[in-house]
RNA sequence: GCCGGGGUAGCUCAGGGGUAGAGCGCAUCCUUGGUAAGGAUGAGGUCACGAGUUCAAUUCUCGUCCUCGGCUCCA
């Protein structure tokens, strides 16, 4: 017998050899149809293999990440088994599942394809096969009989990854018709897989090398119950409405011309206030954190870029050089704020009693990115930098850590963001030698970080390896509205610019010391941020952030006059109003600025004009009664600073 | 950059080897209205650009440009 601990710290005991399955089944019939795959101390494994010692178990169910990687990953194998029997002769790349789904990369027989038309008739071919139950069966398999085996199949690409593989771990699943190399864990059966959606077709290279062959990868999601798929649907469906470029374009927030060329963002009227709403927002919060705001050029002298190291790292992949015509001077467009800001510091001494030095700046700076990169504000040739430099001494590390991660919170509140995670990247313990400073000063900054984080009461996960060669970092990932993740803000310690641009403060003891730089940007740009405000909201914008916050409608043309001074009155109180003056009924003057996502509508006709009142409508409420405009103003004001509680307190 | 879908009116899209289509938007006129679409009339297109095949190309072929989905996530 072997004791068996489940998650819940109870114990019970099982013959030598027992299998997940048989656990559940022994613990409940609904657990048993529900399990997707078993950890056994902390390896996921099938519910089929025996367990031969005492140990920790968790059953892991479609809820968890475990049980979907199993079924997702069995799907995959599931569609290679489908394209194998549709496209005879295919090779197979790799098959791995990603968040949402699985993929597999596969190399089509001479003269055959894969398009979108096709990948209705492979869902059908897999559910067809998913119907016939086969057991995944699991196999040991020495590298040479793994490399004979995939050799006579003449799939070179599984010869490639079994050569890269250890002897004695390598492991063959079969189910059906088809056999792959694979590691594991899958389902029991194909039995379980319910419902599929291929979801579309790329071209990928092996490898992700652009120097090897280009292999078609499909993608693909499944899930255990026709009612989970359904879900999926109207979720994408829901992700498509609120896409960025699309919001953008309807709202008349920003657009891209050929003209100007790809990955150059225009941000037209109501994109420009949606942008300086974020801006003036932000400035005010830098403010009371002791931020100075600095202007600097868009380009800067070659020499600069080669003092930072951008120069040498970067300026290959960069946009080159402009040149001036008669004295040969050579610039470049600034992909970087920071070493202007070095600059800025470098301007006179400074005495350590005088750090922090915090220089702010929306820097605009430009990147060369591929063309097919490029994606609508999240990926950009230019954007803005809600940037800033720390200059502090290695002993405020923390302290300003602590005031930069307030800053993001405060942001975080007024923009209603709930979800977050933060990221702590470490250095890669087993490889000190490629990091730039001194080991005491790394150990200083990652425990200030750790700290902070600590002290603030972070909800952190912490990455080793995964610091920049110049310091450690903290990223903040949100989860917006549908529950997708982004990349927003970084916090970056930098002990490399300081030291190329020999930065000094003199300190108590009348010698001269190496400043940290922090580099920080809450929002990251604010072309990303844009994009990701529009997708999390679907448009619908705080108030106290849209462009338009009301809009005045006349019940006729007799009363424009007196929406005119209501809007003039409102425009005192830095409330943005404006007039709906078309010549149109007043239902349709409601349906158009509805749809434009407009908070406030104020319907003014005889009785309003007469009584100095507003007829007040909010977004998606509808009527909500007679205000005197004075109250009105009031009322709104509220509401904004009510939204922006955390800037005032 | 590479692979694969696209590019038809301002927007969303239908069509198809032989006078170019719809809805919305826009303009003019009528209507002056009370909480999600009032009516009439009209303007608007080198069917992305360039070449080729053809009696004839917006439609077929090739190239260019732009755009969309991918190209990191351990077999």
């Amino acid at each position: 017998m072997i004791k068996i601990t489940l998650p819940d710290n109870s114990v019970r005991e099982y013959e030598n050899g027992v299998t997940g399955i048989e656990i559940a089944k022994s613990i409940s019939n609904r657990l048993a149809k529900d399990v997707l795959s078993i950890t056994v101390n902390d390896e996921v494994l099938d519910l089929t293999r025996p367990i031969v010692e005492d140990a920790s178990i968790n059953l892991n169910t479609w809820d968890s990440e475990d049980g979907k990687h199993a079924f997702w990953h069995s799907s995959a194998h599931l569609m290679a088994e489908a394209i194998d029997s549709m496209y005879p002769g295919t090779k197979f790349g790799i098959g791995p599942t990603i968040d949402l789904g699985f993929y597999y990369d596969v190399d089509l027989p001479e003269g055959k394809q894969i398009t979108e038309k096709d990948l209705v008739k492979i869902e059908k071919k897999m559910i067809e096969l998913a119907r016939q139950k086969n057991v995944f069966e699991r196999e040991d398999i020495t590298k040479e009989a793994a490399l004979t085996m995939f050799t006579e199949k003449g799939d070179v690409y599984k010869q490639e990854l079994i050569s890269e593989l250890e002897d004695g771990t390598i492991t063959l699943y079969k189910q059906g018709n088809f056999t792959d190399l694979c590691r594991g864990p899958h389902l029991p059966n194909t039995s379980y897989i319910k419902a599929i959606k291929l979801t579309s077709v790329a071209g990928a290279y092996w490898r992700g090398d652009e120097k090897n062959k280009m292999l078609t990868r499909i993608y693909g999601v499944s899930f255990p119950k026709q009612k989970f798929l359904e879900e999926y649907k109207v979720m994408m469906e829901e992700a498509k409405k609120r896409d960025h470029r699309k919001i953008g374009k309807e709202m008349e927030l920003f657009t891209f011309s050929q003209s100007v060329g790809q990955g150059l963002p225009i941000w037209l009227p109501k994109g420009a206030m949606l942008r300086e709403q974020l801006e003036t927002f932000l400035k005010k919060v830098q403010k009371r954190f002791g931020y100075q705001q600095i202007i600097t050029p868009h380009i800067g002298d070659v020499q600069l870029y080669k003092t930072s190291g951008h120069y040498q790292k970067y300026g290959e992949d960069s946009f080159q050089t402009i040149n001036t015509p008669a004295e040969g001077e050579e610039f470049m467009l600034k992909p970087m704020n920071c070493p202007h800001h070095c600059e800025a510091f470098r301007t006179r001494p400074y005495s350590y009693k005088e750090l922090p030095i915090r220089y702010a700046e929306f820097g605009t700076v430009y990147r060369y990115e591929q063309s097919g990169e490029l994606h609508g504000l999240t990926r950009v040739r230019g954007f803005t930098q809600d940037d800033a430099h720390i200059f502090c001494r290695p002993d405020q590390l923390k302290e300003e850590f602590k005031k930069v991660i307030d800053i993001i919170f405060i942001i975080f509140k007024a923009l209603d963001f709930k979800e977050y995670t933060a990221q702590i990247s470490l250095r890669d313990p087993n490889n000190h030698e490629k990091y730039i400073g001194s080991q005491e000063n790394w150990d200083k900054a990652e425990s200030a970080i750790v700290e902070a984080c600590e002290e603030k009461g972070l909800n952190t996960i912490t990455e080793l390896g995964e610091a920049a060669f110049y310091g450690p970092k903290l990223d903040f990932m949100i989860k917006d509205a549908l529950g997708r993740k982004w990349q927003l803000g970084t916090i970056q310690v930098d002990y490399n610019l300081p030291e190329r641009f020999n930065l000094e403060y003199i300190g108590a003891d009348d010698k001269k010391h190496r400043p940290v730089m922090i580099h920080r940007a809450p929002f990251g740009s604010m072309e990303r941020f844009c994009a990701v405000l529009i997708e999390h909201t679907a448009g619908k914008f705080p108030l106290w952030l849209t462009p338009e916050q009301v809009v005045i409608l006349p019940i006729s043309e007799k009363y424009n006059d007196y929406a005119q001074n209501v809007s003039n009155y409102l425009n005192n109180y830095d409330i943005r109003a404006i007039v709906d003056d078309r010549n149109e009924k007043i239902g349709r003057k409601i349906r158009d600025n509805e749809l434009k996502r407009i908070p406030y509508l104020l319907i003014v006709g005889e009785k309003e004009a007469e009584e100095g009142t507003v007829s007040v409508r909010r977004q998606g409420e509808g009527d909500k009664g007679t205000m005197s405009k004075d109250e009105f103003a009031k009322f709104l004001n509220d509401e904004v600073r009510e939204q922006l509680s955390e800037l005032y307190n």
